[in-house]
RNA sequence: GUCCCCAUCGUCUAGAGGCCUAGGACACCGCCCUUUCACGGCGGCGACAGGGGUUCGAAUCCCCUUGGGGACGCCA
């Protein structure tokens, strides 16, 4: 049997860093086992759900990289889900419940103030056929819940090991509501079966939901996929990730901080498992190094400083050709090998080309300390063709003429070649910046 | 409140009773390279949460405490 995972989002807000992990590793791992990857949007909760989060998770899967092979919409699934429903009742697996919500709420109240698990007393099993038909001649109408074995529930979890589970301990999970619409416990069943899911790779926030759906896949007489327990990432406080609103957003990352795709990759990839943290160009190194069994049992946080760190690394390793089109679409017409070899050295993120572009391509004003100095040197600028040579021949004669050297000799240069202190190494500027802008630019000129 | 999981350098982790005076990566600090900065190379600093056991011997096994995360929805 091939691999099947499945990515499943419900899209009831942007995608952060915390859902976007999970999506990678279910890839990585359909991808490390030869299988396909499903991206299934877990709509049903109707008040929450939007068009426009599906489209935004689209957005930033596909500028990951994490394509899917294969695409569902629960929404799309209702007369399934009923169909799953009429045959759970017959089998006498789904039993209606008349209590409100307010009541349920009560109840959970009153057995947490006795220090008791507020699990459903299965009130609503020990209705008569008259209650019932009170209670309906009342203007009640039932929601659905799929009554739980009371045995041991255990699988072989592919993060956390050997689980166990009492099904005593866990609450009859309501599959149907009141206004007759499936809930995720059935409808994430149902789709995993019917789409031979072979391996749910999901958050560890799920283990209790496992145990109560394996007895859902039993009741379904469905194969029980097997199951992938993360552990939720924290932010760098240590606070749960899913507590946090937009900042930690993959769209904000992308759009706001100039976060690479293959930079959120490599962290999201190796945090959490004992694999050196190291930025890595494509998403086939990633898959070659997978390995499920990497993965820790402990909560990691998720540090956005240190994303940025790995944002700038991989901006240092990226080779002219993956960035080439990028550039010339940031506007950057003619940038080529030479000059993006000059400046990723100094970028943290490729947005930053736009200063050193300005220093090469457009007026900047000179900053000028000592004017004889700078027009000295301007003096014997060498006749172009210039190449990497140029700046150590010059500065060489700088030097001989003006008994300058080290830092009091090349940062006025700098200053008033770049107007600014810091920036990429010079004999690689310099060619760039060409001999009519450096003759002005050392002479104060704004040029 | 009940249940589950976790607990090693600042961070991510290796470690499955002697191989550990605890290894790696990132960060930090220093040196080198570049006759500035950054990039890069080399080196250094730095941890077994606490308390009880078990054992000839414990980071490793057991118990308790403490701390952290998660679950307990007519959300997913």
């Amino acid at each position: 049997m091939s691999v099947a995972v499945r990515f499943a989002p419900s899209p009831t807000g942007l995608l952060h860093v915390g859902n976007v992990r999970l999506a990678l590793v279910n890839w990585l791992f359909a991808r490390k086992q030869g299988g396909t990857f499903l991206l299934r949007l877990d709509d049903t909760d109707e008040e929450r759900s939007r068009p426009e989060y599906a489209v935004a998770i689209e957005e930033d899967l596909r500028w990951l990289g994490l394509t899917w092979d294969r695409f569902a919409r629960e929404s799309d699934r209702y007369g399934r889900y009923d169909a799953v429903a009429a045959e759970l009742k017959a089998s006498g697996r789904l039993y209606p419940c008349y209590e409100t919500a307010e009541e349920l709420s009560l109840k959970r109240a009153s057995l947490i103030g006795q220090g008791k698990p507020p699990l459903y007393d299965r009130a609503a099993l020990r209705l008569s056929d008259t209650d019932r038909a009170r209670l309906e001649a009342e203007g009640r109408k039932a929601h659905w819940r799929f009554k739980l074995e009371h045995t041991a529930v255990e699988w072989t979890d592919l993060v956390r090991g050997p689980v166990h589970f009492e099904g005593a301990a866990l609450s009859d999970p309501v599959l149907i509501r009141e206004d007759g619409r499936p809930l995720y416990t059935l409808t994430s069943v149902v789709d995993d079966a019917d789409l031979a899911i072979t391996h749910v790779i999901r958050g560890e926030d799920h283990v209790a939901n496992t145990a109560v759906q394996i007895q859902l896949w039993q009741a379904l007489g469905a194969a029980v996929p097997t199951f992938a327990h993360l552990p939720l990432l924290t932010d760098a406080g240590g606070q749960g990730l899913s507590k946090r609103l937009g900042s930690g957003s993959v769209k904000a990352l992308r759009e706001d901080e100039g976060i690479e795709p293959m930079a959120l990759a490599s962290l999201l990839a190796k945090l959490g498992t004992s694999d050196a943290i190291e930025p890595r160009l494509t998403l086939d190194e990633l898959v070659a190094e997978f390995d499920m069994g990497k993965i820790a049992r402990g909560t990691p946080k998720f540090d956005e400083e240190e994303l940025k760190r790995i944002n700038a690394r991989v901006l240092h390793l990226t080779p002219f050709d993956a960035v080439g089109g990028r550039l010339e679409a940031m506007g950057f017409h003619g940038a080529d090998a030479a000059f993006w070899d000059a400046v990723r050295p100094n970028l943290e993120t490729l947005a930053d080309v736009g200063e050193w572009w300005t220093v090469t391509h457009a007026p900047v004003a000179p900053v000028i300390g000592d004017a004889a100095f700078t027009t000295a040197a301007a003096g014997l600028l060498p006749d172009e063709p210039w190449d990497a040579a140029t700046w150590g021949a010059w500065t060489n004669a700088v030097k001989q003429a003006t008994g300058r050297k080290g830092k009091e000799l090349f940062l006025p240069l700098r200053l008033a070649l770049t107007g600014r202190e810091h920036g990429p190494e010079l004999k690689n500027l310099l060619p760039l910046i060409g001999r009519a802008r450096a003759v002005r630019r050392l002479s104060g000129e704004t040029a």
